[in-house]
DNA sequence: TAGTGGTCTAGACCACGTA
DNA sequence: ACGTGGTCTAGACCACTAG
């Protein structure tokens, strides 16, 4: 029976470790059958419980596949999933130890075009926030915000000052769990977007297309436009994590 | 008391269902106290193991903060996480029921020079595979891969046959669970990029540079050039998950 | 000192899958 | 029929934090 219960912090992560371990080490591989709970119950002298909710842990990581009747496998390989965080693009300027500096080109309440209200899920001619915002970093133009936002679910956003803060700041207030997607494209800027971000015709830039809903509906859409040592994303890789208790 | 055991799947289900529903309503808003577990036992008639672990299950997720003798909060917003599942590139043309097509233009193993021991933390001179690898899609070129390895981490790496299989594949077998970080950018190809990639000059592609390691050190690095249609990522936009339980 | 969360036990009933 | 995992209970001891 093993007992480590005082050297590693509990006999719950001590079976995490071990079943982690294997993996790691290519004792289990993808698909293998792993001990069942009372085995791990005599092993380590456990209770069900424990032994269940390290298995519970490890499954909703992607670690394990567990099969009600059949028993406890090495999840199959997982593609990659690589996770970028982005950061509010004025915090990550002034983190910098850079200025940053806003130009408002736009911004004012408009009333949803046809092909907006579909994107958005609501009637056309429903009040729509628009905004066109330049962000500078040390006088440089670095990034072209194009932003759009329902304002049924994000009151006050005429009233943010976007040349000091933004629409990205007052989501994370108004609307901290949220889901989206996003679509990330090389592209070339249009003549209006070089002469913005002044840089020479032919630059690529990058274009992130970020769509937000709450439960509610769609919050908005915004189409950002990076240029020069702006125009990179980084992130982390890890193995793809299942979807694991969805609610 | 509430119970809808019956309807809901699980007193547990129900219990996580409580608390995001009011998180994402904003009843409780960031850095509110929520019930303790006793009070959720009494809410909902549930033993306290059940109401602990789901307050467990979501502050892993992100979404609670758990203080031992004070209580349990609401997590502050966290930022915007982007979520990109990179999939083997053939196995995605093939899903389109498009023919893949590779030529594979470099496959040799080299000696590792300085700046390259450097990057795998290897001695200089040490085995390097390396491989330039170029990907159609219905004859059409749509990707430039260029690979190094390390074959101590990465065994029979020169065995692979890159015109129908994938160091990535190859990876998803050996070393299912790994880590990496990883790099997009918007470029503009070489002379002899744009021959290959048969795009025309200034035309502008998506760069991902990604480094994958195990615990044993880093497996391998790549520099993926992405063409015309495939210059696109898509992915999922969710609040980041803390990164819990580290083992 | 009273309440909080962290951990664990030893039972229990159920649905499922394999044989 | 038996073993598997899914779920839940009713207790317990501990360390920490607040008043």
């Amino acid at each position: 029976m093993i007992k480590e219960k005082i050297a590693s912090g509990g006999l719950r992560h001590s079976i995490i470790r071990h079943v982690t371990d294997h993996i790691m080490n290519g004792l289990w591989k993808a698909g293998d059958r792993i001990p069942s709970e009372s085995e791990f119950m005599q092993m380590y002298g456990a209770s069900r419980m424990t032994v269940h909710h390290a298995l519970r842990d490890l499954t909703a990581r992607g670690y394990l596949l567990r099969k009600t009747g059949s028993g406890t496998f090495v999840a199959p390989p997982r593609p990659y999933t690589a996770e970028y965080a982005h950061q509010d693009i004025v915090e990550e300027i002034i983190e910098r130890g850079h200025t940053h500096e806003a130009q408002v080109l736009r911004r004012e309440m408009t009333e949803a075009t046809a092909e907006q209200a579909a994107e958005f899920s609501i009637r056309p001619g429903s009040p729509l926030f628009a905004a066109l915002v330049l962000h500078r970093e040390n006088g440089m133009a670095i990034e072209l915000e194009e932003r759009y936002a329902n304002p049924e679910l994000l009151p006050d956003c005429m009233a943010i000052d976007l040349s000091r803060s933004t629409v990205f700041a007052r989501l994370m207030l108004v609307r901290p769990y949220r889901e989206g997607n996003e679509t990330v494209r090389a592209v070339l800027p249009s003549d209006d977007e070089q002469l913005l971000l002044a840089v020479e015709a032919g630059s690529p830039l990058l274009e992130i297309t970020r769509r937000t809903w709450s439960p509610e509906g769609v919050v908005t859409i915004a189409r950002i436009l990076r240029a020069r040592f702006h125009a990179v994303m980084r992130g982390k890789v890890r193995p793809a994590v299942a979807d694991a208790v969805r609610f």
